[in-house]
DNA sequence: TTAGGGTTAG
């Protein structure tokens, strides 16, 4: 009876699973081969490891650690609580661990980031199965391994399997990443062609894929015909219209949504807010995050005052944002800090930047993203001997620039150039390429901004830096080896620096080519020498 | 009858 009970409730309702467990363990009656798999998956839902520990106790106990179904519950349990050593260790012991136990080892390995473990057991194992790809696929997927989670699907098409809906998520999340259109296109064809289903997940992987790659048309069109959607799919487009800096469409789209009768999550005030932040309503963006709690009964988080200091701090307001993050009921962190000196570096104001350096360089002194932007500001208002000081504290502390990448899509395939980057096998035709539209750009009118600059230069990216960033060498293949009206799409991980914007603005103009690049934060249209931004990024 | 899926500020 207890049995029954745990097995109906461990599925859909995990506590109430427990609560018949610690209820049965109070009778003196133990669940049999057949609900500890329940149990401990019940366990696993929750990351309550403890009590997964203690149900391995029992089962140790009762003797049913070699029933198979146990032991892969166990492996499950440990892997998805990420105690991936507990998990290897069951996972050894196991005399014939079969395709279920292997996938839910190869999932723990992918959970806690180790895909190369991952990936060594999944070419290992005996027998795989549509799950076992999926496990794999997605793991790398959610590892930020986009290329590899696509050269994966590229393995299983060529084996002649066919992928299924949930292959496809992580698959067309993976081109959203890498922002390649024609392949995350190419994937929505599949998707159609072998009848796979426009569930919700599915639909919204698509949504966000087509924003992601700047189709932001396309994302509304997939939207339109999905047969069900929820709060996560329109949270999906309006982060996409946050992205592209269309903040009333996203408010628009937020008020149909709740006309829907769904009800607003918490990310999805994070992308209206952002949306506002990018398009510059500040009033808007403040009314939303005062309607937050007042009609929602969502309660503001880190995130959100991160949003609402990049409103004020983008649109100039910098006094009122350093005292709105002052005054603010979280403790702000380093990500509050950081929007707030970002609002500083846009509106050059190197008083308060020293003032939020002071506090963010010793809140989280090896990200070097917080040294680089206070430099430049230093530079950008001529106080060297800060930048100087910088440039020390970097070294001083091993601090490192995370190195920048940049990738365009072309004839289907992703090509990914990083600074200085000289293992392109047409490296050199790219950089004469790039010697041309610099000779070209100059002569309208391109001096080169080194402000920026001046932090790239540490001992390994000392020549040339400026003019060898990914994005100008990415920029040189797309005018190469693509045709007008074609837009350049460019994928960055970094933000556009300056120098580059500059270069990108004049580029549109004396190429006449439109260039769309999205950069860490937002989309930029360049087009006929100004770019959608508004210079504000 | 055990394993796999979408969203998230700067």
């Amino acid at each position: 009876m207890y049995n029954a009970l745990i097995k109906g409730f461990s599925g859909e309702n995990p506590i109430k699973g427990f609560e018949f467990y610690v209820r049965m363990l109070r009778a003196n009656i133990v669940p049999d081969n057949l609900s500890f798999p329940f149990l401990v998956r019940a366990c696993a839902q929750l990351e309550g490891i403890d009590m997964g520990i203690q149900a391995h106790g029992q089962i140790v106990k009762h003797g049913f650690e070699n029933d198979v179904y146990v032991q892969n519950s166990l492996v499950y349990m440990y892997s998805m609580c990420g105690d991936i050593k507990a998990a290897n260790e069951v996972f050894s012991r196991m005399l014939s661990p079969n395709v279920v136990s292997w996938t839910s080892i190869i999932a723990g390995f992918n959970k806690i980031g180790d895909v190369e473990m991952a990936r060594e057991l999944f070419d290992k194992m005996p027998e795989r199965n549509l799950v076992t790809w999926s496990t794999m696929i997605n793991g790398y997927a959610k590892n930020n391994c986009f290329e590899k989670a696509v050269e994966l699907f590229q393995v299983l098409k060529d084996k002649g399997i066919k992928a299924n809906e949930t292959v496809m998520v992580s698959v067309i999340s993976s081109y959203a990443h890498l922002g390649a259109i024609e392949l995350g296109e190419k994937a929505h064809d599949y998707v159609v062609k072998n009848n796979l289903s426009l569930n919700v997940i599915l639909g919204t992987a698509l949504v966000d894929m087509y924003a992601r790659c700047g189709s932001i048309e396309k994302a509304i069109k997939v939207f339109d015909q999905m047969p069900e959607r929820d709060v996560l799919s329109w949270t999906a487009l309006i982060a996409g219209f946050a992205m592209h800096g269309y903040a009333e469409k996203a408010i628009w789209f937020f008020s149909k949504m709740v006309n829907s009768g769904l009800k607003p999550r918490d990310i999805t005030f994070t992308s209206l807010l952002s949306a506002c932040s990018h398009g510059g309503l500040v009033e808007k963006g403040l009314e939303l995050f005062e309607s937050m709690k007042r009609d929602y009964g969502i309660e503001p988080r880190l995130e959100h005052y991160g949003c609402v200091v990049d409103l004020l701090g983008r649109a100039g307001k910098l006094a009122e944002a350093e005292k709105f993050v002052l005054e603010m009921p979280l403790k702000p962190n380093a990500p509050i800090w950081g929007a707030l000196l970002g609002a500083c570096r846009i509106h050059r104001n190197a008083e308060i930047a020293e003032r939020v350096g002071n506090i963010l360089i010793p809140l989280l002194p090896e990200h070097s993203g917080y040294y680089v932007l206070l430099s430049n500001i230093y530079a950008r208002t001529n106080r060297w001997e800060n930048v100087e000081t910088m440039r020390q504290m970097m070294k001083e502390k091993g601090v490192k620039k995370p190195p920048g990448y940049s990738l365009i899509e072309v004839d289907g395939k992703v090509h990914n150039f990083k600074m200085g980057d000289k293992l392109h096998p047409e490296i050199e035709m790219i950089e004469r390429k790039w010697d041309e539209i610099l000779r070209k750009i100059r002569l309208a009118g391109y001096t080169g901004n080194t402000s920026d600059a001046l932090f790239d230069i540490d001992e390994e990216e000392k020549e040339n830096a400026l003019h060898r960033h990914s994005e100008k060498l990415a920029i040189a293949y797309g005018v190469m080896r693509t045709e007008a009206p074609a837009p350049i799409r460019i994928v960055k991980n970094l933000r556009v620096c300056e120098d580059c914007h500059t270069a990108t603005k004049l580029i549109s103009k004396v190429f006449g080519r439109e260039l769309i690049v999205r950069d860490r934060n937002r989309f930029h249209h360049f087009k006929e020498g100004s770019c959608s931004c508004m210079d504000y990024w």
